[in-house]
RNA sequence: GGGCGAUUAGCUCAGCUGGGAGAGCAUCUGCCUUACAAGCAGGAGGUCGUAGGUUCAAACCCUACAUCGCCUACCA
């Protein structure tokens, strides 16, 4: 047992704890036929991530449960990982490239992948070394990357799986495309950001039929914001219903600058009521004009590269990037006085959200999943229960996504990522979709081309539940530990991955990939905001740690857990924690030093005379118990928290402990030279066995509150639990305490409500003391006549606590014979008398019991309104018509006496 | 445009199936009492967003409105 430092320090041994967890291989779980599984997979960080707030949380909150359930038995297994994150690591690794002047198009793509692996060997470890400076008890032996050879052979067979049953498809489509990632992304990848811009009018003149020119007078006028599309456009479109066109239905219309002749159609799209109720139609850089396109069989024409600069289809502005060509056309549009008005617009602008370019809607060759299939076993699945998301309100989220899914773009023109299994014959063309490089074509030929595109991320870490558990092989961990218990992660990637996980664990497995979804809360700042590099407003978890220990960091985030809510994160928040850590530090100190030389682990608890502060004080424990166990079933992450708090510092210290030292200092059994109490006083005759049943009941409680409190704060209660007398080589496989009705585990609301009675009487003197400013140091006398003969007999027993609590010279049971120079005050109809003549200012006493006076008032007033209402009487329910009653009778009890006191001050003064 | 959520003490938030408004922080007062000043003891502070309604009884249920936030959407 090793002495704890004086000082709480977490710096000094966090990490040496983690490392001797790691060397014993406390984390590590395999299948067992005794135990039942309890299994989470970790959301997998970004190899290039860094921990932040978030993922601390996160993890902070899959820890505590891991702990848990390893305490409570089961065989928990936390499963952990890194995301390969195509997109994302590939921009990260570019700009370290570009740094050097080198594009990855110089390097070309083999020595391109290569680097990318090289950076993932040199820091694709960080955010794993953080999370073990987090304390995460993840299995590290089963640590995966969604790009091991095995994950790759996953994702392979599910390409494959669903292309031979019909749900991947390949086909030119009008997708979301980012022209600085140069890739196809899924709508859910596109962020939509309300900009102001403008929307311009443009007048399209009509062709004289007569002459085939343009004419100079009838125009139809179409409003659009993105003037430089004009060049691509094929037709304009008014609604069928539209009166003010049909004159003009048939006739061809003028297209300016590219002077091309273009119909107008009739479609439904077209809101009559908009701008000019006419649109002009551009298939190939609009998604409802593709689709309008498609309905008119209309020529899409594409006026823009892949890195949205005009192209020749652009005519004389080929080589203009986007935004130029805006401003050319309209200046021409201008001087050839085609333009109309211009008028302020907001728009909502999609943007990338890996890099927050302007999103080019373009129309390319992806492949597709097909999702309505995948996604109704995946509602119902939610529907019955059998996946449950906590807090269940984002259940309609998800139902709401679901239920209007759309086809997912999963290719991705990068080179990064899962290349997609599918082959080409470089002979006959012919397309061969299979899990790896095909031997022979049909044709004869053995030349193949792989396709070029790489596979979404998502598309593969929607497997993580099952693949990391070496799915399509049938594993032994797969048959154990799937389903998973529960998922955490937040709520910003429940389309990206938690539907997507539920509809392909459905389809390959037919079971749901976790029971439960417990979405974490977002982390913002102190005001709310989110936090951004570029606001300034981040704070980094790894300082946190640094400065207070992983501890502190974990139980902040873990007591601001409330489900269905933002967490706003500062420093006060931390301080809290940390003087919790550090109460919980010097009260353990204290216990460490009062117990010297007792053989706690050798004392049979039979032998024990435990006195109410000591039932008490155990009852108080086991009700905390019940409690935690009762809110980690329901997440209620904060509440555990707080019960894990209050009991300690408000039960433990502020009473217990208080306690304890009139019990286990000598001198108080010696004599009271200064005012305090006898043994005799104590409710235990016999003082040795007193004190033991003291030093035995600190320990006792204290040994298995560090216990429950070990998941929320692994290292704290480690170091603290191995300096005091402990069986077991780490706390961390310790048995979770149980309640059970032996005395030392029981709850006893007897001896709760009794001493609850003492609490008040002693709080009522020092409030009374305070209020008149007594000096703490001076002792009181103090008369008590009690409401009962039961109260009597309690306040005899621990009369001594009284004393010492209170700061008491003597406790006289009965009335003082005469009133003068006391304060008198009613707690729970006993009647107490503080004697403070010495120490009296009665102004103050004045003010205080007119003060009091009014407060009581007010009560005894609403009490009786209720009662002299006969809807009340008739209608109420008994109990709380009983209530009532004795409600107003206390008040007028108390009311009597405050102005008997009242009178009695006046007099003296 | 649609949807969801929020509105309670100076701040951040609890408040269960309607029945005496709570916590932490901040603030104020008094204390270096031999585990802890990162502490102890005590106090003050609220028309529960607004307006209606249901009920004997509303912070809680219903309706409308206001303000803020988030998500979602193809109005050029």
């Amino acid at each position: 047992m090793d002495k704890l430092p004086d000082k709480y320090n977490p710096a000094d041994f966090e990490s040496d704890i983690y490392n001797s967890w790691l060397e014993k291989g406390y984390f590590h779980s395999e299948v067992s036929a005794k135990k039942k599984p309890y299994s989470i997979v970790i959301p997998p960080p970004n190899v290039t991530g860094y921990l932040h707030v978030g993922h601390a949380l996160n993890n902070s909150l899959q820890d505590i449960l891991i702990r848990y359930a390893r305490m409570k038995g089961f065989a928990a297994c936390w499963f952990p990982g890194t995301d390969h994150a195509g997109i994302a690591t590939q921009n990260v690794v570019e700009k370290e490239l570009n740094k050097n002047g080198i594009t990855r198009f110089t390097l070309g793509r083999e020595k391109f992948i290569e680097k990318v692996w090289e950076w993932r060997s040199r820091y694709g470890s960080g955010i794993i070394s953080q999370l073990k400076a987090l304390g995460c008890s993840c299995d590290w032996e089963r640590l995966r990357f969604t790009f091991d050879d095995d994950y790759v052979k996953s994702v392979n067979h599910e390409f494959v799986t669903l292309y031979n049953d019909g749900l991947i498809y390949r086909g030119n489509y009008m997708v979301n495309w980012c022209p600085r990632c140069l890739t196809a992304v899924s709508d859910i990848e596109v962020e939509h950001k309300e900009k102001k811009g403008n929307l311009w009018d443009i007048k399209y003149p009509l062709i004289v039929e007569e002459t085939g020119l343009p004419s100079k007078t009838e125009f139809i006028t179409v409003s659009t914001t993105r003037p430089e599309t004009m060049l691509g456009d094929t037709a304009v479109a008014v609604n069928p219903s539209d009166k003010r066109y049909k004159k003009y239905l048939g006739r061809k219309v003028f297209l300016p600058l590219v002077d091309r002749l273009i119909p107008i159609i009739e479609d439904d799209y077209v809101d009559k009521d908009f701008g000019t109720g006419a649109v002009k139609v551009t298939p190939a850089h609009d998604p409802n004009d593709f689709e309008m396109g498609q309905r008119h069989n209309l020529n899409k024409i594409n006026v823009m590269t892949d890195d949205a600069v005009m192209n020749e289809n652009a005519g004389r502005y080929k080589g203009l990037e986007r935004y130029e060509a805006r401003k050319k056309v309209l200046e021409d549009l201008e001087s050839l006085g085609y333009l109309g008005s211009k008028k302020d617009h907001i728009s909502s602008v999609g943007m990338c959200s890996r890099c927050d370019t302007v999103i080019e809607p373009r129309i390319s060759l992806q492949w597709f999943v097909s999702m309505k299939a995948l996604a109704e076993p995946a509602i119902k699945a939610v529907q019955e229960g059998r996946v449950k998301f906590v807090p269940k309100k984002w259940e309609k989220l998800y139902y709401n996504w679901m239920e209007n899914i759309r086809d997912w773009c999963i290719s991705r023109q990068l080179w990064w990522g899962h290349r997609i299994p599918v082959w080409y014959c470089t002979k006959c063309s012919e397309m061969i979709v299979t899990e790896s490089l095909p031997k022979v074509c049909k044709c004869g030929s053995t030349g193949f081309r792989q396709d070029e595109d790489v596979l979404d991320t998502w598309f593969s870490s929607n497997l993580w539940p099952f693949a990391v558990m070496r799915w399509p092989q049938k594993t032994a961990e797969l048959d154990y530990f799937f389903p998973t218990s529960v998922l955490i992660t937040g709520h910003d990637i429940i389309f990206f991955w938690v539907a997507r996980m539920i509809m392909m664990s459905l389809y390959f497995m037919k079971e749901v990939p976790f029971k439960e979804v417990f979405i974490s809360p977002l982390v913002t700042d102190i005001h709310g905001r989110k936090m951004s590099k570029s606001k300034g407003n981040v704070i980094d978890p790894m300082s946190i740690i640094d400065k207070n220990g992983a501890d502190v960091l974990r139980f902040t985030l873990a007591s601001l857990t409330s489900p269905g809510k933002n967490m706003l994160l500062g420093e006060d928040k931390i301080e809290g924690s940390r003087n919790f850590a550090n109460k919980l530090w010097n009260a353990s100190k204290f216990v460490t030093a009062n117990i010297q030389g007792v053989n706690v682990i050798e004392t049979d608890p039979k032998t024990l005379t435990l006195n109410p502060w000591d039932k008490w004080i155990l009852s108080k424990f086991a009700k905390t118990v019940k409690s935690l166990e009762k809110y980690l079933e329901k997440y209620s992450i904060s509440f555990a928290c707080k019960c894990l708090t209050d009991f300690f510092w408000n039960d433990y210290c502020d009473w217990y402990i208080e306690s304890a030292k009139s019990r286990i200092y000598e001198k108080k059994y010696n004599d009271d030279k200064d005012g305090g109490s006898a043994a005799t006083e104590f409710g235990n005759t016999d003082k040795a066995k007193d004190r033991q049943a003291a030093q035995f009941v600190l320990w006792y409680v204290l040994e298995r509150y560090l216990k429950i409190l070990h998941p929320f704060m692994p290292f704290i209660t480690e170091k603290i639990w191995q300096s005091i007398p402990h069986e077991g080589e780490s706390i961390i496989i310790a048995k979770f305490p149980e309640i059970k009705s032996r005395i030392l585990d029981k709850t006893d609301n007897v001896v709760e409500n009794e001493l609850l009675k003492i609490f008040n009487l002693i709080s009522e003197i020092r409030k009374i003391r305070s209020e008149l400013k007594i000096n703490p140091a001076v002792r009181v006398k103090v008369y008590l006549n009690p409401a009962d003969i039961l109260f009597e007999k309690n306040v005899k027993d621990n009369a001594g606590y009284i004393k010492d609590l209170a700061k008491l010279q003597e406790i006289v049971i009965g009335r003082p014979a005469d009133n003068k120079g006391f304060i008198k005050s009613i707690k729970d109809e006993n009647e107490i008398f503080v004697y403070i003549l010495d120490a009296i200012d009665i102004e103050l006493e004045l003010n205080r019991i007119n003060n009091e006076i009014r407060k009581i008032i007010q009560e005894k007033d609403k009490s009786s309104a209720k009662l002299e209402n006969p809807q009340f009487l008739d209608k109420a329910p008994k109990d709380i018509i009983n209530k009532e009653k004795s409600k107003l009778s206390q008040a007028l009890k108390i009311i009597e006496s405050l102005q008997e006191q009242l009178s009695l001050l006046q007099s003296i003064k």
